[in-house]
DNA sequence: AGATACTGTCACTATATAAGCAACACTATG
DNA sequence: CATAGTGTTGCTTATATAGTGACAGTATCT
């Protein structure tokens, strides 16, 4: 985890780049996006045709840049290698009402992406939507992800914001799990996956203050299930 | 896809060695690792330094270098990027009779990696397990990719092994999908998906030559359906 | 039409960066 | 004790990459 002796700057931007690229609904422009990461326009040009050049990314005719036909490989090396998703999807679907909201993810940068997501009514289970720019501080996943680092991360992640969000965060810290309200009136509870945590899980349903433990009880058992390879 | 200016070597090369990484069972040494890849120690150790850095892989207390939580991150977002992973989860377990085995696979090098699978009796449906080392010349997933490439292509990545290979492929593209036979003595059949191809489906039952253009074009409604949006 | 402000892209050169060498400390195996 | 392996790192040089400035192209204005 410290910093290795020549750290190769061009493969941890790159990857960075094609993460941001991935992440987004639309395809991305050359200079609009360089203007937002702070990059110069060649810079950014020369990693995304590198990116296009290994069939990650692929430039559209308008030549803006989209993930390519690499993607599915990496999606599938990575899956196979995660582990998690693999355990996720042979634990949750059995353990869980099919009332529930059952959601398996993780944080990149401040936003949420998923491994897993059940809800209500709905029969897929995997993780599915794109579901770029749901912001980690608003989701019981992303803050319980988010307590797990240091407040000096914090302030370097969300600059002016993080003033707000650090007593809450250390309330997470001191009860242990992270605790939202969805808009239709249910209760949602998250806990983190591993120690150090590498993803979080989070349950919604309706409850009462008594009946929370009980719950959350449920939630933790979830959790270790996970854990144990 | 052509050359672009000034590629990055140093990404395409280091996402290269992350997969190769991922796609392995086994956590990897560098010295032995290097000498497979032909790369000196000191280049090899300073990409998995930096892919550790990065929490896209971890470094053991023998310090063999293995997957890392990052790749969890990066597995939900590349997921959440494909797409077809997405079309594969709500279209093919509906689809598909249960004692049929159903694969959904790319290609990387000249192994095979799973985006879905389903074989029967088993009540998983994602892709699943590390399937490192599956050869793509014995998969019907995998001949049906391969058959999608130049001949030229194929020398590059086969060597002197291409010369068995490229009639059996020049047949393929002929006769417009791939075909293998199962140990327990059912055929399966390999359509690709998308063109240019990014993944290919198959199929395996007990069939007769008779049926075979049947269960043929039930596999190419798959496919079409996998291939809309 | 012309003018303005964008866009994506690239040749050129200098410099920051990563590769190679050689060596270190360490662990097995002979 | 020797030998051959391992992971790791200073130091130095070569080279791959960033920046500069410019190009052509395309909208959106006057």
């Amino acid at each position: 985890m410290s910093q290795p002796v020549q750290p190769n700057q061009s493969l941890l931007e790159g990857i960075e780049i094609l993460l941001e690229v991935a992440r987004r609904d639309e395809a991305v422009r050359v200079r609009p996006l360089a203007r937002e990461l702070g990059l110069t326009p060649t810079r950014l040009q020369r990693y995304l045709g590198t990116l296009a050049h290994a069939g990650l990314l692929k430039q559209n005719e308008d030549s803006s840049y989209g993930v390519g036909p690499g993607i599915h490989a990496l999606s599938a090396i990575s899956l196979g290698a995660s582990g998690l998703a693999r355990r996720a999807m042979s634990i949750l679907p059995a353990q869980c009402r099919k009332d529930d909201l059952v959601a398996l993810g993780v944080t990149w940068r401040r936003e949420v992406s998923y491994l897993y997501f059940h809800s209500p009514g709905e029969e897929s289970h995997l993780a599915l939507e794109k579901t770029a720019g749901y912001p980690a501080e608003q989701s019981a996943i992303g803050l319980a992800l988010l307590a797990q680092q240091e407040d000096e991360q914090i302030e370097r992640l969300y600059a002016e914001d993080a003033a707000a969000l650090l007593p809450r965060l250390q309330e997470i810290r001191d009860q242990g799990y992270a605790r939202t309200l969805q808009p239709d009136g249910r209760i949602t509870l998250a806990l983190c996956v591993g120690s150090p945590a590498i993803a979080a899980l989070a349950l919604a349903r309706q409850m009462t203050e008594v009946e929370l433990p009980a719950h959350l009880s449920q939630l933790q058992n979830l959790t270790r299930m996970l854990e144990t390879p």
